[in-house]
DNA sequence: CATAGTTTCGTAAACGTTTACGGTCGCCAA
DNA sequence: TTGGCGACCGTAAACGTTTACGAAACTATG
């Protein structure tokens, strides 16, 4: 005899008993109910997942898609973590377990999500590392599955989702540095199709055209978005006939690259260029600091797992106020590698 | 008509029968089996998880634990994402659905896995940053879940495991810098319980010792394993009466606050001091480059994976070499970090 | 005391699969 | 003709829960 019904014949009372008492319902009298309790954490018995999702319906279990390899997302570990940290916080309080299915690189995001997910495996989830064109939406909508998005799309289809205020970095990122007298200043984007590139890009563009000034294309840089990444672009950039004067990173990483391949070729932040960047644990640590944008992704992780229960039918009404799309605000830490000004001529 | 019977119904034969066909089973015929296939793939049929897994008693999951923070796991950047895609290579060749289980850095992780796991949610587990006593493995034994764990614990009950050559690194790095004309040499270890702390010391003392030299207690540095850890201990290691002239750092993200702490105080590493770290993706742009110890990440992942899968009764035989125990080697990569000498007095 | 209402509990069906078992059919050899 | 055998397929039980329904016991009310 084994589950549930090993822990009834144990207290002499039926299974429907026993399963009430442990799931809080109202019709069990409160002694019987203490029995059950204590018998269950004296034999150990916890409820099989299996049983249980198979008559719900339900798994209790939200899922949250990410992909290896640092050559694809550009977040590390840490990126990904705390914002994890964050959702699990929430989705605690609400005895749903959380966990992360972990794309590998050679696998195509959206067979992952088809195999893994389509079979009932999960009762929401969200997605990250939204692409420009992402078949996951489609797949997932049609599904009525409810998900929520780290990033947007082209191919949004009404779910909810939060991304990054790439706009407003690019707006704040582009005004400070024409402020201080830079006339050609260089931009980056990752080397894939991911999303904040076009919109990252396309945003410093009108920025720069809103004070008269182009966004020259040889001063696009693309690259992958690690160390190695950083230390390409300004490679590149210090091999220009004329060298951009100002540059944003849009990745967090690159800038430990990029400032070796300046300090090789003796050039220094703040200094001879101006750097602005995005943080990261080691940006306080590199010399001079970085000037970069900077977000609580606690908070965010927060935000989606709000996001994502006002989004699903069990959890109608517990979040109301949670947004259903949202711009996250990225905040400007003052380092020193914007120092440099242009001089008027 | 939902699942199994809806398509059963479609093709007008018995749910037995699709099963046996979608399965693979032997006797169905082929022509049968064909148009099971086609009308499943038709249909987006795909079989559903809870019901299958009940009947069966295996989930056909794996999970792969580890810890949010980086305050905690020590490691930064790419670790767990490099190691998780070796592991995913080889289950997904097995049809094993891989998912990571990342205890918040808030709860306790026993309690998680006893909630999470205990269920029977996973076939088999992969247990990360153990601890030098770690409660999991006494409860993973006890209940024959089948698991292997990526560190040595005292507690260990018999279960595989891998643990890196921290011996090996101890020794090997020792042996460097005594060979160097170095004789107070530092050491630095995670600041909580974590094993390889213990171990990493223990034999830098036995290296030592083997060189007649003592390990200094105030040259035993602890700290949070990420850049803010590196910075302070640099700090605290400046600030000695008598610094030591060479330095051994356990952990991968630290190098970066180590090297910047320095800097300010107009100390370089290679000429002022010795420093031997942990690779990271960081540790070529760093200046000068980092002497370190290096693995091959993704290869760990398959490893573990094999040595799961060798210990698990439904793939007996599959894996007959993997290892059970197995000490993984780390490989210098020769910087500039650690060429500074101490000239014979 | 009769009746209605309340509290508490047992019974059994249902969730979607897999699989042991037995049945049907056709074929071949005796 | 008969028996045996192999190929193929249908039937139904089983996995471990939750929950709708109804029964029983008790309480309150008239």
């Amino acid at each position: 005899m084994k589950g549930i019904r090993r822990l009834a014949q144990h207290l002499d009372i039926s299974i429907g008993t026993v399963s009430r008492a442990l799931n809080g319902k109202p019709d069990v009298n409160d002694e019987t109910r203490k029995r059950v309790l204590e018998a269950a954490a004296e034999l150990g018995y916890v409820p099989n997942q299996s049983g249980r999702s198979l008559r719900q319906g339900t798994t209790n279990i939200i899922g949250f898609m990410m992909q290896t390899g640092t050559e694809i997302t550009g977040q590390g570990d840490t990126f990904f973590m705390s914002v994890f940290d964050g959702v699990q916080a929430v989705f605690a309080r609400h005895k749903l377990d959380l966990v992360a299915l972990l794309c590998s690189s050679e696998e195509d995001p959206s067979d992952y999500l088809r195999r893994v997910v389509a079979r009932g495996f999960a009762d929401g989830l969200i997605l990250s590392s939204t692409q420009r064109r992402d078949p996951r939406i489609e797949f997932l909508a049609e599904r009525n599955i409810p998900f929520v998005t780290l990033g947007r799309s082209l191919t949004d289809a009404g779910q909810p989702w939060i991304d990054l205020d790439f706009e407003g970095m690019a707006q704040a990122a582009i005004d400070r540095l024409v402020a201080r007298g830079h006339r050609r200043i260089a931009v980056t984007r990752p080397h894939d199709d991911v999303n904040l590139g076009y919109i990252f890009v396309d945003r410093c563009r009108d920025a720069l055209a809103a004070h008269g000034l182009p966004l020259e294309e040889n001063l696009i840089f693309r690259s992958t978005p690690n160390e190695a990444g950083g230390y390409q672009i300004a490679r590149d950039l210090l091999a220009l006939d004329k060298p951009p004067t100002a540059i944003v990173l849009i990745n967090e990483t690159i800038a430990i690259g990029f400032y070796q391949a300046l300090s090789e070729a003796g050039v220094k932040p703040g200094r001879d260029i101006a750097v602005i960047g995005r943080y990261s644990p080691h940006a306080h640590f590199l010399s001079p600091p970085l000037t970069c944008f900077r977000l609580s992704l606690r908070d965010l992780g927060i935000a989606l797992a709000e996001t994502l229960l006002s989004a699903m039918p069990a959890f109608k009404g517990h979040y109301p106020d949670a947004p259903a799309n949202k711009v996250w605000p990225l905040e400007l830490v003052e380092g020193e590698s914007d120092t440099f000004r242009v001089p008027l001529r």
